[in-house]
DNA sequence: CTTGACTCTATAGTTGCTACAGGGTTTTAA
DNA sequence: TTAAAACCCTGTAGCAACTATAGAGTCAAG
């Protein structure tokens, strides 16, 4: 099996894999003689393994300690669960930060019911008057609304 | 005032102050015989605005947006609407894909109860016989649950 | 006149990829 | 047989939104 056929196998880009192979969460090959990367079945549950957590929003650090137990069968699990409960913690703070930040956004927008000119929306005087005010703290382990950049194919 | 006054003011860093003028959200300002930056009140509230924008978890480019209304405060101020719903629209979506994440992460974790052996691992097991499935379309325009780096001051 | 606090520019690092550029290799079809 | 198409290689730069250096200059106080 060539990247292009571990790539449609497990749903990924050639290029994403080499990254993967660079940061060491995939094992460098064996080559062809013409220097082609060779993979085999195992890479394929590997590496879908790796986007199936991917797709749980872990990140590669996560994944990686992941791997480690997978790498060594024998080693007591209970790191395994505490991955887990860690990531489900980073995900349910960030849900109600997004929550309570929905809400102001949408107390925000009732102030400009009607449009008019700029210099008298109520949306921007808003922001302006609240942001003289101290702010709230923001996310610590935990991304923002807007994209990280891969479509993730 | 210089940066520094100015970054007490705005809770942010000075450094945080440079990339925004660098990448045009605050004027060029003038410059002390020294080659210091000079800013006055209209800068605090300017960057302010940005900051608490930035709390809302709005990307530099929908900030960006919102100034250009700022800037032009005789236009119609309909376009700051649909910025805020829009942006509402984002962090709605962000909200209930971390809460199906949440319900899957739950459910994965209830699979191993007792610590044991990697190799029979409930958690590890249950990842690697999904991650043969065909996967779930990931966030589009959404941040994932890990940190953008910024702690954010 | 030197120490310390402040500022300047420029560059590299963070995450998780993606997208080239500029080559080489294999396969396919004329 | 040969030439084009399809694949692969390495290395580097780019995205967001900063942060963190390095290596320098400026300015006030002791």
């Amino acid at each position: 099996m060539r990247i292009g056929d571990l790539a449609r196998h497990a749903q990924t880009q050639a290029e994403t894999i080499r990254y993967y192979e660079r940061v060491g969460l995939l094992p460098e090959t064996a080559r062809t003689e013409g220097n082609y990367r060779v993979y085999d079945n195992r890479h394929v549950e590997r590496l879908s393994f790796i986007r199936y957590c991917r797709g749980l929003d872990m990140s590669l650090e996560e994944i990686r300690a992941l791997l480690r137990f997978m790498d060594a069968p024998n080693e007591n699990c209970a790191g395994v669960d505490a991955i887990l409960k860690a990531h489900i913690g980073h995900v349910s703070r960030r849900v109600k930060e997004l929550q309570s930040l929905k809400r102001r956004l949408q107390a925000l927008r009732r102030a400009c019911s009607a449009p008019r000119e700029s210099r008298q929306c109520g949306i921007l005087s808003e922001i302006s008057a609240s942001s003289q005010q101290p702010t709230i703290a923001p996310a610590e382990h935990v991304g923002g609304t807007h994209g990280i950049h891969g479509k993730t194919a």
